[in-house]
RNA sequence: GCGGGCGUGGCGGAAUUGGCAGACGCGCCGGACUUAGGAUCCGGUGGGCAACCGUGCAGGUUCAAGUCCUGUCGCCCGCACCA
């Protein structure tokens, strides 16, 4: 009997509906399990097989759970503001609200289809306005620890996207939304200060289970430096040029300083510079380029003296000149630098470049030919002179600055501040007042949410201005706290806003009197296991813990960490083996999978289809070879059923033993291989017990739930296959009764030799010798030594 | 330049972490059943007639190496003049 799909899923899919199986239950005595996958961004495009990768993981770990007894929570909402939605409104003149709604319709049908085991009683949505009100709470909570503020400084703009975009956003200096160049420009906007929680957001990664090369990632992102500061005298002037070193124990090697040409020293001494002009000149030239150009094209050295500003080495008291130059970042340290030639690469060829002296201090190298910067014994550096480790020299300059007031230790961090502002319609508005007489004054709690005006014209203002600031009605208001009239703030907040804290709200999805119910976050939270794609990991993830992390130090939420543990799928490629997008034409929807072949072959084919953690081609094909696996699991309904036969016993226990260890380690594809063995054993064999029909179906269930349900059903299971109990093995029973132990002569293996389990080393060498390969093998040679791995190899060496 | 990862049949990928390389699937070859097969079932399938040779390449350690060590080449991802 065929396998009608097209009947039996939806049949499932609506059983399960009806049932609230999959329900999570606040407070229940039962174990819990909190499993997150990245809730989408509901784009016009519809969901690609990527998405159903990436949910796939820990739906089969959340449907294993349920069966092994967890309260399992497993929700699903919508990323729903932002550019792509707006972009999108605009081109097509439809309100964004409207594209949301449909889109979200949309992936909801996708994902129905697929029978996923979400909670959809939790489902959120960032655009409501009872979630979104408490995103601005957050915001204010901010506002009102300092945490929140306003800063001009340059700003990475995207001029298509007509927005100001974070550092994490345009990464590469290219638009993450639309890929476009950014480019820099002076603006006052909105900052969160997330590198007051970079120590923070470093050390806590000590406690959390990510993968890794996801933990690195981070490390690498926030970017901890340890050095010091330095202050350098101006000749005859009363200011200090401050400079951050990683390694003060150069100091003598200093030979010039440089600072970035944004640097504030030279517009305040400019009547001292003598050659003003042509340093302006040069500063005009590097506003011309990105800073992205002025990283990224790695180039000759350019610079200029400064003539008339000289500094002094505070070491050596010698007089060293200035310098600006393009290769110093005012964003970085304190935009200004102490330049050691001899032992730094890019001050090496500045001095090339320059004529400027390179003065040797540590041993090793070869400085005429390029920078050294290993380790070796100091020298020229009179104190120092005769150290050899790198940590005692700095710790001894250190100590040197500190008691003559010249400098201290620090650390400097690559991450930078947040830049939390949009200049767009669709995202939650900031709720600020700017008013004449208090200044920034934030919007009454009790006010929010702050809705965003309902209007017919949502385009981009021309100049970095926000739509909202040509909406009268919303930007003239009242100072809440003096009354008199006043202007609201028209940024709206990024894309990244709402999914910094959505796992929360899922606790408690239709709270109204807090984010979500101390109690309720206190049953649920941490998340056990999330999942979702590397690119969030300098994003989204750092977003989110420094969000989780503050709100821990408000009382909001009671541990500090909001994921215990993180995994991150690979991508699906497209069949050409690139990646998958519009513009290649490669995308494979999961609709038309389904259409074709169902949800359970389409789940099936996802985990299958390689290392889950990894890339991998999507192949037609392939997806073939799971729907005949399935097809012959159907099989198994008809096959004759022998109820005393326990022939294959020991193939089950192995199995239920291999598909529960591999599903938790995310070996998805050799848990689905072990089935396929099995089933081939089966059919080998010629007949089932129905126990054993039952063992399969819930085995196969967190993969191909649909199929696994009617097997179950037509078996009269009890209740429902995807909360039946989680099959158990017996590991004695795991094991053969005899075993092939492979027989070598001098490493190479010359036969397989059949032999009781465990059986001891006289047995096998017994029955090796007696082998006619292996006895030819050692015919008339010494035997020198005999290596046996039970149950594995036996080894004989001879001469 | 820094950080992370990968390299195994025609293809996707396995290999209990040092113990029979190529599980499982695709594809391919042969056969059966068929009016038909791009359906299904059965058998075969790393290379070589063979001894043997085979995990990017070259060495090394070991009774034994895809796995460990040294060097080297290639590819992918992230960051990038970070002081």
């Amino acid at each position: 009997m065929v396998y009608d799909f097209n009947a039996i899923e939806p049949k499932w899919q609506k059983i399960w509906e009806e049932k609230e199986a999959f329900k999570a239950i606040d407070g229940s005595d039962k174990k819990k399990f909190y499993a997150l996958v990245e809730f989408p961004y509901p784009s016009g495009a519809g969901m690609h097989v990527g998405h159903i990768k990436a949910y796939s993981g820990l739906e089969v770990i959340s449907r294993k759970r349920r069966m092994e007894g967890y309260n399992v929570l497993f929700p699903i909402g919508w990323d729903a503001f932002g550019l792509n939605t707006e972009n999108y409104a605009i081109k097509t003149n439809t309100h964004p609200r409207k594209v949301t709604m449909d889109n979200v319709a949309h992936f909801t049908s996708q994902l129905k289809r697929v029978g996923f085991s979400f909670d959809w009683s939790r489902e959120i949505n960032t655009t409501d306005e009872e979630y979104y009100k408490w995103t601005q709470w957050i915001f204010l909570k901010m506002f009102e620890n300092g945490l929140a503020f306003r800063d001009r400084t340059l700003v990475n703009y995207c001029p298509s996207c007509k927005v100001v975009l974070s550092n994490e956003d345009s990464q590469g200096g290219k638009c993450d939304v639309c890929h476009s160049d950014i480019v820099q420009r002076s603006k006052e906007v909105w900052y969160l200060r997330i590198t007051e929680y970079a120590d923070k957001l470093l050390s806590g990664l000590d406690e959390v289970d990510y993968l890794p090369n996801i933990k690195q990632q981070q490390v690498n992102w926030i970017g901890k430096s340890t050095g010091a500061f330095v202050n350098f005298e101006l000749s005859g002037i009363e200011d200090k040029l401050r400079i951050y070193t990683t390694r003060p124990d150069t100091l003598f090697g200093v030979t010039f300083m440089v600072i970035a040409p944004e640097h504030p020293i030279i517009e305040k001494y400019s009547d001292r510079i003598r050659n003003i002009d042509d340093v302006n000149a040069y500063k005009a030239e590097c506003a011309k380029k990105t800073e992205f150009e002025r990283t990224q094209l790695v180039k000759d050295k350019t610079g200029v003296k400064l003539e008339g500003l000289t500094a002094v080495n505070p070491v050596s008291g010698k007089e060293i000149p200035i310098y600006i130059a393009d290769y110093v970042m005012m964003g970085y340290g304190t935009g200004a630098i102490m330049a050691v030639p001899a032992h730094d690469q890019r001050d090496w060829e500045f001095a090339k470049t320059f004529g400027i002296d390179i003065v040797e201090v540590i041993k090793g190298g070869d400085i005429e030919k390029e920078a050294y910067s290993g380790d070796g014994e100091m020298v020229n550096s009179q104190f120092l002179n005769g150290l050899t480790n790198k940590k005692d020299s700095i710790a001894k300059m250190v100590e040197f600055l500190k008691e003559k007031g010249i400098g201290e230790a620090g650390v400097q961090f690559k991450m930078k501040d947040w830049a939390f502002n949009r200049q767009r319609y669709w995202g939650e508005p900031i709720p600020i007042v700017h008013c004449k007489h208090c200044g920034m004054v934030p919007v009454p709690y009790e006010e929010l949410p702050l809705k965003l005006p309902n209007v017919e014209n949502f385009e981009p203002g021309t100049d970095g201005e926000s739509p909202l600031a040509k909406i009268e009605s919303f930007v003239n208001c009242k100072c809440p706290k003096c009354g008199e009239p006043a202007k609201r703030e028209t940024d709206t907040m990024p894309q990244w806003a709402g999914s910094s804290w959505y796992f929360l709200r899922y606790c408690d999805p239709h709270g109204t009197d807090a984010l979500a119910d101390k109690e309720k976050l206190k049953y649920w939270m941490p998340v056990d296991w999330y999942n979702g794609g590397m690119e969030h990991v300098t994003r989204h993830m750092i977003y989110s813990r420094f969000w989780h992390k503050f709100l821990y130090d408000i009382g909001a939420v009671d541990v500090d960490e909001p994921y215990a543990k993180r995994t991150a799928q690979g991508l699906i490629l497209g069949p050409d083996g690139e990646k998958m997008s519009k513009s290649k034409g490669n995308v494979v929807d999961p609709n038309d999978v389904v259409d074709v072949y169902g949800a359970d072959v389409l789940r099936t084919y996802v985990l299958f289809m390689g290392d889950y953690t990894m890339a991998a081609p999507w192949s037609e094909n392939s997806v073939k070879g799971c729907r005949r696996f399935l097809e012959r699991v159907w099989g198994l309904l008809f096959l004759s059923r022998n109820e005393k036969d326990n022939a294959l016993e020991t193939n089950f226990h192995k199995t239920i033993k291999k598909v529960s260890q591999d599903i938790e380690q995310m070996k998805f594809n050799t848990a689905i291989a072990s089935m396929m063995t099995l089933l081939n054993d089966v059919c080998d064999h010629g007949s089932i017990t129905t126990e054993q029909l039952g063992i399969f179906a819930r085995l196969l269930c967190p993969f191909a739930p649909h199929i696994s349900e009617e097997i179950w059903e037509r078996i009269d299971g009890k209740g429902l296959c995807s909360l039946a109990k989680w099959p158990e093995y017996d590991e004695a029973k795991t094991k053969d009764d005899t075993v092939t132990v492979a027989v070598q002569v001098n490493g190479k293996l010359k036969n397989a030799i059949a032999v009781p389990a465990d059986a001891d080393q006289s047995v096998v060498e017994a029955v090796a010798k007696a082998d006619p390969k292996v006895a030819a093998a050692i015919d008339g040679k010494q035997i020198v030594k005999e290596i046996y791995v039970k149950n594995k190899i036996f080894n004989i060496v001879v001469r």
